[in-house]
DNA sequence: GGATAAACGAGACGGTACGTCCCGTCTTTAA
DNA sequence: TTAAAGACGGGACGTACCGTCTCGTTTATCC
């Protein structure tokens, strides 16, 4: 929440806050998101379609931003990492359905919006990556030490600031090359792309995962998933 | 131009457009930008800080996104690849180059707003295209080039789209992770983080950049730049 | 009030309309009606000199023309018709103190630019009648009664509709004339030209206005007010 | 005209004026002036419709009023005064053709305009009264000329400003007396009313038309055209 | 007949005001 | 105390005309 909840106690007095006022908004915010889209969004349209009056918005958030964020986080909770028996299945798998949710209007359309506020909005900044950005990152880590449990990634190095530095590597190239492929040149993130991308992925990850010990997983880096990359000739 | 120039013929009637004018807009459009970001920059700020009226800029822009991409996209213009000796340098450099481009208030400002319109505004998005994203893939395809002519790189295969298909891959992945560490995880592209990326990338393209002929520079692509990667292994 | 007021209910919901802001406004036009004149009269400056918001204006008036109608209509709410003995010295009196109205220049700006306005705006000719121009018909009816309790002239004749026709004539006669000669044939309307009118008026009058009855007053009629009109020779 | 001929001289050199353009843009504006009215008439909308360029209006005229004074005065001309034969029914007669024309949109449109623009503008007053009004006292002067042949009326007084003074009555209660009652009072001057004010005009007028000599024609003007008026009682 | 000069069409120019939309706040009644 | 309603001061919008200016073109007279 933007605005803080008034008082974080038991039971203040006057009469309650409406939880069904909430929900309406937040549901009312992203059908109008998918309608109108972000510029023509606002806080009056969200009232009217909510049923609400505006100062009830006010009260709650201080900004469309903000309102925004809290709307599509849901979306982005969504995101599922199902055990597809082999890590470059996992990392196709999320490849895909991250493309698949950046293909919703809503979600783009705010993803992007908040992202660019946040340019000159300083406290914005925080707000994306506890409501968003970072909730993806536990794909990573759940990925990661999956393919670890199977023995396809050798286990977490000595130094924990090294596994966060690659985990961070990690991600911003995924989430980094799917956003712009899908936004940005506007192309299509299909199984081919993905499965390209994950070549080049799992094949630069092992130049970039050292190896706990000096014995070790390190075969199973260099052929991460145990097929051949698509270029065939190594 | 976003408003098509009235006629392309040699020599309309009326009074011509000024061209002063015209860069006078644009430059002025740069410095409100920086000066009061993208939210606050209104087509009335523009046109006083041109000393320039505000009909003056709808007869040329249909509106702020596209007056904006134009004024932005020299900015883009200036990025170089200049010959640092050998591939992962060029990488390593472009990535650099592009990130410092990234800090610029004015650049990622208006960058982020362009693509943040453009996934409402169908028509916004070749444009962004033509005058900011495709003149950016000349690096990748000049450094492949250069790259190629060192025997760092295996010459193109015989099928172009295979070509084109690496090549969009390559821009993607450089140009996402770069904007999203910049932009969304909002950690420093430094030359630390620049050599572990570059390792991963150049290590994952000896995977996806099959060779020409069944002889041939296989062992320069496994091993482009003939320097060990950081966590050594292999 | 041009724009409806929202319901004539006894007490509607929300916020209700500043009385002030009016007041302000209406004062705030008279005044820049004077300074600037009606062409360069806009809303903008209006409100700004009201200290209001334009929306404000906009809420209550839909054009210029009927806010400038009920700012002025108060000017010529304050014409009377003191007593002042004889008919002839009263339709004297109403005749300057029309013509000193007319010289005041938001009157007569005001007048004959809201007139202009309805020869084409079909909707502003009745609210200027009932704003402005009926209300200085009760000056007519009022005079003409108390001429017939002096006995100056006779009293209504039986048909009702033949007295709304005499009225309506002199109206427009008295009227017409004083504007007339007021802002179309630029002269001043001074004393001797008052008297002059009169007399024609007066003596007219009597042609026009039938005795009630077959024996009666028409000698009173003939010479309503018991002096020598100003040539003389009868 | 309102801008002056460039130069009185015989024959100027270069290019002359073309006496075509002026006779589409005086149409063009009677035309516009009827279809959209005097505050929508524009004069791109004018320069549009004659097929002419803006800049070629503005070399002639140097406002709107003025040239759609002079677009107008024409038809102000076509007024006549046909000998009916007597007195009271040329002044009918003038009535009614006056009321006829300001049944016409495009002349009640333009004069009561011109007058209210006159009411702020000080040097479009004497252009409205030379181009419009004084050619209507000519009807005045015929009139009451012809009388006084007929030996209605009679002859002028020695003093000729006493003469003046009565036609400049006659002219403003005639003429304002129409106008009022047509654009202001919003009434039909038809053929009663008009009768019933010709009534009026004619006793009145005897009292304020002195004779010119001891004896002679005051039972003409004490019955100026040998019918009883409306009411009849004299 | 070529130079000169003015008027012509077209349309861009710096401006002003428009009437609308939305902002975020404030003021009311009702629950 | 919150809610719905809606008026409030304010700011930007994109449009319409304003009256001026700069073009290339046309039409006349003058040398």
């Amino acid at each position: 929440m933007a605005v803080p909840d008034p008082l974080p106690s038991a039971q203040r007095r006057g009469r309650p806050r409406s939880a069904a006022a909430d929900r309406a908004i937040l549901a009312a915010t992203r059908a109008a998101l998918v309608e109108i889209g972000w510029s023509r969004l606002t806080m009056g349209e969200i009232a009217q379609r909510a049923g609400v009056a505006k100062t009830t918005l006010y009260r709650r958030w201080a900004a469309k931003s903000e309102l925004v964020i809290d709307a599509v986080a849901v979306l982005f909770d969504e995101l599922r990492l199902p055990d597809r028996g082999c890590l470059r299945a996992d990392v196709e798998g999320v490849v895909l359905s991250f493309a698949a949710l950046l293909r919703r209007p809503e979600a783009k359309t705010a993803l992007m919006a908040v992202l660019a506020e946040s340019t000159t909005d300083e406290a914005l900044r925080p707000r994306i990556r506890e409501a968003i950005v970072d909730r993806q990152k536990r794909l990573v880590l759940d990925g990661r030490a999956r393919a670890q449990q199977r023995g396809e990634l050798p286990p977490d190095p000595a130094d924990p600031a090294e596994t966060a530095r690659v985990v961070d590597l990690i991600f911003d190239v995924i989430a980094g090359a799917v956003v712009h492929r899908s936004l940005v040149s506007d192309c299509p993130v299909d199984e081919s792309w993905a499965r390209l991308f994950t070549t080049l992925l799992l094949e630069g990850l092992g130049a970039v995962s050292p190896p706990p010990a000096p014995g070790g997983a390190a075969a199973g880096a260099a052929a991460p998933d145990g097929t051949e990359p698509t270029g065939g000739g190594r």
